[in-house]
RNA sequence: GGCGUCAUAGCCAAGCGGUAAGGCCAAGGUCUGCAAAACCUUUAUGCCCCGGUUCAAAUCCGGGUGGCGCCU
């Protein structure tokens, strides 16, 4: 069987350009691990890959959901998985290429993901309760149902406390009882570029600039222009979230700019944080795309 | 030159005699159906400097230094 490469890591670290000349050589195609790449028109803010930059690979998980869609990590699972198991069916090298890492977890592992698909009304009930009668309230109708859980939560994560509360109410099974080990799905080489930090905070800076020169502003007018409402989920995409509340406080471009930039280096840093428990990552030394590649094929190849 | 006013962490800022709030930034972390989301933790042996009063001073007094404002 053949093996998927994964690759990962922090935004603006060449993700993208590293995928596309791995599947050219070793017969592949790329699965977009990204949890704004799926939606149609957010081009700019995302990085979204051009035709030229595809290079006549072929990817998939992009452009797979409207901006007013609600997309989540079950739907991902849902497109990505048998994509994936078909390229492997066919001896292609499936390439997974992404930095949202909830996402590569469900596609690389076997999990249920609470084994409760999200119901809206429990989700705003719940919601209500926190809002009318405190979050410590609302930890304690889970501390009732599932202790276990509970003391892992601290009562100021309601979505986390809510989503529970949700397993319990839709299944009648409490979340800390749904112990599943994760499992690989098939076997997989995970890389990611480790930059110095100082290094991808510059790079990121530099991405930032690019998109404003691009366009960022004109792309998201357009999006709420044709009917893209401003808490639609995909506009609280880094980039997207500034620019909408920067207009509405007339910032000009250079604020927005700034505020995206912070923002998108938390981030950063966050996904740097989760990749830190990703087993067997291969860090790859940056600066040398080529190098970079072949380094890629040989592990490979081991 | 005179008078007044202010000086607290990288930034903003509370405190007005009893042993340094808070916010921002930053760093670290969590992550099982909103994840570019949400959430948690940490961050001044020290309050411009020197001296004094006091059991006790960021807080009061005197003198410096620096910023700001007004007057000449």
């Amino acid at each position: 069987m053949k093996k998927a490469i994964v690759v990962c890591g922090a935004t603006a670290t060449g993700k993208t350009e590293l995928a596309v000349r791995c599947a050219a050589a070793l017969n592949g195609e790329v699965i977009s691990a990204d949890a704004l790449l799926v939606y149609r028109g957010l081009n700019v803010g995302t990085a979204k890959p051009t035709e030229s930059e595809r290079a006549g690979i072929a990817h998939h998980l992009i452009d797979v959901a409207d901006p007013t869609d609600r997309f989540s990590v079950s739907d991902y699972e849902r497109l990505a998985l048998p994509v994936l198991e078909r390229l492997l069916a066919e001896g292609k090298t499936p390439v997974v290429c992404g930095g949202t890492g909830f996402y590569l977890n469900a596609l690389l592992y076997r999990r249920t993901l609470g084994g409760a698909p999200a119901d809206e009304n429990v989700r705003r009930k719940y919601q209500t309760v926190a809002e009318e009668k405190g979050k410590g309230y609302l930890h304690g109708l889970l501390r009732e149902v599932d202790p276990v859980c509970a003391e892992k939560l601290h009562p100021n994560d309601v979505k986390r406390v809510i989503r529970a509360l949700e397993i319990y109410e839709t299944t009648g099974k409490r979340k800390s009882e749904q112990n599943d080990a994760p499992t690989p799905r098939f076997p997989f080489l995970a890389v990611a570029f480790d930059y110095p930090r100082e290094e991808l905070y510059a790079r990121i800076d530099r991405r930032v600039d690019e998109m404003m020169r691009r366009g960022l502003v004109d792309e998201v007018r357009g999006l709420l222009r044709d009917g893209v409402p401003e808490d639609a989920q995909c506009m609280q995409g880094i980039g997207y979230k500034e620019v909408v509340e920067g207009m509405k406080n007339g910032y000009n471009q250079s604020i927005m700019s700034d505020i995206i930039k912070k923002n998108t280096r938390n981030y950063a840093k966050r996904q740097l944080t989760f990749f830190k428990k990703t087993e067997n990552l291969h860090r790859l030394t940056p600066g040398d795309m080529q190098s970079a590649v072949r380094e890629v094929i040989r592990l490979y190849d081991d």
